[in-house]
RNA sequence: GGGCGAUUAGCUCAGUUGGUAGAGCAACCCGUUUACACCGGGAAGGUCAGAGGUUCGAGUCCUCUAUCGCCCACCA
């Protein structure tokens, strides 16, 4: 048989890639209906289904993304071959939060700030990055070879999906489980915004702990590391039992404290430790999580003395519109000058501070929106009980297992959700107010009602994803049930399993668990496989300033997407980092270029054998096949369990060092019909289990092979 | 303050339900064998962090200790 030209060289991976992508796409066979039409799949095969967690329309993909990108594609290409009707959605995420900021910078960098603009058209400049940010995305997952069906593409902040989160909100709310309420909040001075305790970032730091006495007048010290905040105190709490401090109980005192007129009452409090400090709090109930709740339980005033620029409002000079630090010190150096002070010494503290922005959190007061956690409602349980029992009963399942104890974890302390936030970027909150009277609508009622301000938590939208993605946009109802049910795609509900990194257990798929099980019934998905970290070789973090970031377009433009894919998943278990290397990269670039030869060999020498043609086998080759079918038979349940990192390896090790070096070594010496037999068919029976894995380079020798049981090997049947 | 993970060959890591320790890379020796030098053959390399326990048998199960790392937490 005359050898195609291409294999004169080394596999060279960067010449084929892209047209191998453009013949998939083009055969339509990412989108499960036309694998149903084509009679790839049968009508009523078992449904495989999968969402894309959608990066954040923030810029470019990086390594973490590849390694998600690279484990998905390899578990629906897997189940595409097993005759699933498979489906893997793609989408991005608007990122509220994430995208205002990285636009407001980049402005900042040209002298604009977003209010010099207004919201509507600083809206459209963020709009106009993330229609950028959103064409990059899609290249790259392209690249990595991901057969995402486009058709269905989706993003957070669509018609579609506004439609589906306001039906969310609206049914919510309606049940009592958003409510709006004044309380203390975490709010980022550099942001702008409140954000929620997930976004509160605890950062170990050393801090001050000041010991004094409010005025020489008052019986007894207290102690406080934010000696600023003394001037809203409005209270000071005791242990009851603390006998120290039992006969000022229910007394009042007033002072002037650095220029603030201050009066507190002396209460008894469980929460107060009597072995911290002095054992007594001074209780500032504006701004300390805390103490609001004691002031809650005593029905003490609220005095709040610090603003949203977290500056101080009032105190004397060098005190009040100060910044919180500086007129820290400047309270310090007043108490230390009346000889009020009696002790400062060093602590460790873990200070909050927002994720995006980094800012130290300044606990506030605010009007916001919040979804409760705890209000009974299906059958006397609450969200939070929801939550629990679907992981509890094993309805989903958690790869690794011992993430489920993390989530049991985080949901048994988990308070209401802050779902409200300060930006312009995201769904607007569909509440309308009217002479103190509130209406949820998404459009406005007409008339003088003036719409919220604030937009939704980002992860409020994501939270619908799995289903979200899946609603028609013609068809929608008021129930979520009817409207999945009524939509085409609602079959694909729940979805098989959910791919994520770890670090957002408790952001996403906490909350797709909460979102998903109320509104629908169903559960998101069941199993949850969380990937790790992907990290440089020395398992450091990659990062711009330690310059050990890989980018997966350089891999890719270098090595090929295959042998970063299998860089990638090989070797690497749930829940495990992933410590990528210049060598481990090079190492399956090799192992693709190893494909090639021996796949140019097997090709060359092969004239005239068809597999449906079986010849007598020596019994070595008997033996071969044999074990190959062990092996698959290994592999293919282990691909079952989503153990990936183990069948990639397997079949690397028997290519390279069974197939390459011994059989064909054997096979070479004599080439009879056993020994064609036994070659072709295994080289076709490998480029179909490697397929998942290394899509690109087995897709293109599979071009060259004659008598195939399929034109695409996409769409081919997986061994057995 | 709680919880979790890691500790296996020089490096990066596998090791499924307990049954004689594995891979890749690196290093060493040999080989220009017409698929491949992005190669082949060979040899070397480990008291599986430490201590104790269960067992006929432990890298694997239990207890404790050490080091590193991660997550959670309203002690002001």
């Amino acid at each position: 048989m005359a050898i195609d030209e291409k294999f004169l060289s080394g596999y060279e991976p960067h010449k084929y890639e892209g047209d191998i992508y453009k013949t998939w796409e083009e055969s339509g066979f990412f989108n499960p209906d036309v694998c149903i039409e084509k009679g790839v799949v049968s009508e009523d095969a078992e449904k495989f289904s999968i969402v894309l967690p959608p990066p954040n329309v923030t810029g470019t993909l990086h390594t973490g993304h590849a390694s998600m990108l690279a484990i998905q594609d390899t578990m629906v290409r897997f189940a595409r071959m097993k005759g699933f009707k498979t489906l893997w959605l793609p989408g991005t995420d608007h990122a509220a939060i994430a995208t205002q900021s990285k636009v407001e910078k980049l402005l900042e960098k040209d002298g604009i700030r977003k209010h010099d603009l207004g919201r509507e058209e600083f809206l459209k400049r963020v709009e106009q990055f993330a229609q950028d940010s959103h064409d990059t995305i899609v290249s790259q997952c392209r690249a990595m070879g991901s057969s995402l069906d486009w058709s269905r593409e989706a993003y957070t902040l669509d018609k579609t999906r506004h439609k589906a989160v306001f039906l969310a909100f609206k049914k919510m709310y309606e049940d009592g489980l958003i409510y709006r309420k004044h309380r203390i909040v975490n709010w980022d001075p550099k942001g702008q915004t409140t954000i929620s305790d997930d976004e509160v970032v605890r950062e170990d730091r050393k801090g001050m702990m000041y010991t004094f006495k409010y005025s020489h007048d008052f019986p007894f010290p207290i102690a406080t590391t934010r000696p600023e905040t003394k001037l809203g105190d409005t209270a000071v709490a005791v242990h009851p039992e603390d006998s120290r401090y039992k006969d000022y109980i229910g007394k009042e005192y007033s002072f002037n404290f650095a220029g603030e007129d201050v009066t507190v009452r002396i209460v008894a409090d469980e929460a107060v430790d009597p072995e911290f400090g002095v054992g007594a709090l001074g209780v500032t109930p504006a701004h300390s999580q805390t103490d609001w709740e004691i002031a809650e339980r005593h029905n003490l005033p609220v005095k709040q003395v610090i603003n949203e620029y977290g500056k101080m409002m009032v105190g004397m000079e060098g005190v009040r519109d100060v910044k919180v630090e500086q007129a820290r010190k400047a309270v310090v150096e007043w108490l230390r000058s009346e000889g009020l002070l009696m002790e400062e010494k060093e602590i460790d503290q873990s200070v909050g501070t927002a994720e995006r922005t980094g800012a130290v959190i300044e606990p506030l007061p605010k009007m916001q929106w919040w979804i409760d956690v705890n209000k009974p409602i299906k059958d006397g349980k609450s969200l939070k009980n929801l939550m629990l029992d679907v992981v509890r009963d094993g309805n989903i399942e958690i790869l690794p297992e011992r993430f489920e104890k993390v989530y049991f974890h985080w949901i048994e302390n988990l308070r209401d959700w802050n779902i409200s936030r300060q930006i312009w970027y995201g769904h607007r909150i569909p509440a309308w107010y009217k002479e103190g009277e509130t209406q949820i609508s998404i459009t406005s009622p007409g008339g003088n009602w003036i719409q919220d301000e604030d937009t939704l938590d980002t992860w409020f939208s994501s939270g619908l994803w799995t289903f979200s993605t899946l609603l028609d946009p013609e068809k929608y109802e008021e129930d979520f049930k009817v409207w999945l049910k009524n939509s085409r795609d609602g079959i694909y509900h729940p979805t098989t399993v959910l791919e994520t990194g770890y670090d957002i257990i408790f952001f996403w798929v906490a909350r797709m668990i909460l979102m998903t099980t109320y509104l629908t019934d169903e559960i998101p998905f069941k199993t949850v496989y969380l990937h790790g970290l992907v990290r440089d070789k020395q398992g450091r973090k990659m990062s711009k300033s330690l310059g050990n970031i890989i980018d997966p377009v350089d891999v890719i433009k270098d090595s090929g997407a295959d042998a970063l894919r299998m860089a990638l998943i090989v070797g690497i278990g749930p829940g495990a980092d992933n410590n990528l290397s210049d060598d481990k990269i090079k190492a399956y670039r090799k192992f693709a270029n190893k494909i090639w030869n021996a796949s140019r060999f097997v090709l060359e020498n092969i004239e005239g054998t068809n597999l449906s043609d079986i010849p007598e086998l020596q019994d070595s080759h008997k033996a071969y096949i044999e074990e190959w079918k062990t092996l698959v038979q290994e592999i293919t349940k282990e691909m079952e369990e989503y153990k990936l990192y183990l069948v990639g390896e397997k079949l690397y090790h028997f290519f390279w060092h069974r197939f390459a070096d011994v059989v064909i070594e054997e096979c070479k010496k004599d080439l009879n019909e056993s020994s064609k037999y036994t070659l072709l068919f295994l080289l076709t029976e490998q480029l179909k289990a490697l397929h998942p894995f290394m899509p690109f380079i087995t897709e293109e020798i599979w071009k060259s092979l004659e008598n195939k049981d399929s034109e695409l090997l996409m769409v081919s049947k997986w061994p057995n």
